[in-house]
DNA sequence: CAGAATTACGCAAACGGTTGCACAATAAAA
DNA sequence: TTTTATTGTGCAACCGTTTGCGTAATTCTG
């Protein structure tokens, strides 16, 4: 087991203390440039690399962030995560990325996993604003922010898409073009997506239409979620029984439903119009390009972390800060007007993106 | 500032001494009941939580293993980096994930400072065998693991599919369809890519066809790349002098590729037959479902932080592995054969694996 | 019931850095 | 030339754990 030099050994090697090395190597003290050349020289020779674990413990700073989100494997989340690395790296931050899997027992654990590590603050996904994972970060006064979530407590910081007016512009665009009955996949232990599906509810009902005659199926985070629900929902009920449109929690669950309903021959959107939400990179390039609502994935990653360095680098002094984004609706190729026979499709070319007129 | 709860803090309060406490806590040594019930009852109250950089300082372990990837983006890697986080959570792991986007520097400046964390291994995705950060790792011990590449080195281990084959495979089946001209996107950077071209080209040159007839475009590695290398060809030589088939470094490209034709009305297969390499998750879904190379992303990543756990854990008495993956066609609709008219299009169901008659 | 073995716990050093303070050597001021 | 300020460096404590060693108290053995 080969052993890493450390500055004791450069300081052996260059004839002086370890504080000079120290002070040499971290540009933190007038040193002469006779010592100052010699312990350079050390350093290079032994290839020195400083114990970052040792210095954190003595600056108590480890320069790392952790991050929890709900779902690595998920497009938007990538992009989230880039986000993050762009800005933690142009402020010399690393990070630690975990996935909660959508398991609040899971996010808690992480949670706890990296107030270990002593990481100087956290990105995270919370599946409730309420829960432990954020009440121990304020216990511990570890800096966090929150993506993709909120919170009512004015003292914490966070950046959200508006899910409700999302979901109510899905739903509102998908009602003008003439649907009445609506199969919807939600996802109920988290919040955002809860509010989603209130955002679906209110736009149902103040059209007068009964939520009790909407399909609703239940806990869909996955493409695979989406593509067994619809496919289950097909052949227990059968495809006379399909709703004339879709209304998808996020782009991934549309995508598997998208493939449980080619895979029986019903086409989209003649048959069937499907809205998804987040608008994942690929959600243009799918087999059918699919309608869906807009969040800025990697910004959000990049606003997140920044404003979150921001707070630990300025302690408790700055006020916190809210960001409500407004979704937008992208029109491509996976909805059309109801009841129209299979005829001219309303194609838009390249990302029109507009909102409904309500 | 809250300061965090110190062992110290829990000894106090129980009324021993630190060592009883870290005793109790790690289940390393014989406490009295009683004691035990005092410490773990304090250290409850306290909400205590380790200190794991301090832990780490003194074992000379940090339990967090490294991870240098290409590009995170690339769903080809999200699933790698997947399969990594479950393999190690399983073992009491954690990773620090970065991404060298396709950068030598990049990737050598993340190894100098994965070292300086000392975290207990390395998987890294290098862009060269024998580059600088290899050397480091070997330099130092650090125990790594090459994935998706790989060494002459008898001595270090590594998973790698056997891109020189897979791209035959690939360039084999357009062959066999009667195709005689392709565009090939490449990139010259990453060793594994490499081999890519050299299957390409063998197969090119076994069939008595000159390479400098091909269409060779550089240095494509994201959707982008193959985006905007594909438009700007046609936009500069006209759709005439489009060969009859693509071939693509990976999926991503092949995506790129596809958009550019799609938007500049070239239809595929029937125009133009494409083949991407990877079969990232979303391959068979998007516009044209894509005809590519298969490989096992999510395990991968999981034997490779396996392997790298063994090696830790084992130190220097286990022998290095190594693993070639043998790759598979996976014919989509995205490569038909050469010259037919634009009738029947060999569409197959599903996702039906086959390798050609070679 | 004395001596040996075992049990339960504390002391203090170590891990590898950072940093406040002391102080010698030199330079500037009186 | 003496006093004072400045510059350059070392000493030692500290960050929060783990762990080898020592020892008092308890239990076992014959």
């Amino acid at each position: 087991m080969k052993r890493h030099p450390t500055l004791e050994d450069v300081a052996r090697s260059a004839g002086v203390s370890k504080s000079t090395v120290s002070r040499v190597l971290n540009n933190t003290a007038r040193i002469s440039d006779q010592t100052r050349r010699r312990v350079l020289y050390a350093a290079r020779t032994l290839r020195y690399e400083p114990n970052i674990i040792a210095r954190s413990l003595s600056k108590n700073k480890t320069n790392t962030i952790g991050v929890i989100l709900e779902d690595i494997l998920n497009p938007f989340y990538s992009a989230v995560a880039k986000g993050i690395e762009t800005a933690l790296r142009a402020s010399g931050y690393s990070m630690i990325l975990t996935s909660s899997d959508f398991d609040y027992d899971n996010e808690v654990r992480l949670t706890r996993m990296l107030v270990r590590y002593k990481v100087d603050g956290i990105l995270i996904t919370p599946m409730r604003h309420d829960g432990d994972s954020i009440a121990l970060l304020k216990e511990r006064g570890v800096p966090f922010f929150i993506l993709n979530g909120r919170s009512e407590d004015r003292e914490v910081s966070w950046i959200d898409s508006d899910h409700f007016e999302g979901a109510l512009l899905a739903a509102r665009y998908l009602l003008d073009l003439g649907h009445r009955r609506f199969m919807c996949l939600r996802h109920m232990a988290i919040e955002g997506s809860r509010l989603r599906f209130e955002g679906f509810r209110q736009a149902i009902e103040k059209s007068g239409l009964a939520l009790s005659d909407q399909i609703i199926l239940g806990d869909a985070r996955s493409r695979l979620d989406g593509y067994e629900l619809a496919g289950r929902f097909i052949d227990t009920h059968g495809v006379r029984e399909l709703p004339s449109a879709v209304i998808a929690v996020n782009d991934t669950v549309a995508i598997g439903v998208i493939e449980a309903l080619l895979e029986r021959d019903v086409r989209i959107p003649e048959d069937v119009s499907i809205i998804g939400y987040d608008d994942i990179n690929i959600a243009g390039l799918i087999r059918v390009p699919l309608t869906t609502i807009h969040q800025p994935n990697f910004r959000m990653g990049e606003i997140g972390a920044s404003q979150l360095i921001d707070k630990i680098e300025r302690a408790e002094r700055g006020v916190a800060r809210q960001f409500l984004i407004q979704p937008k609706l992208v029109v491509r190729d996976s909805c059309r007007r109801s009841g129209l026979p299979a005829a001219e499709s309303p194609h838009t070319d390249g990302k029109q993106k507009s909102a409904t007129g309500s």
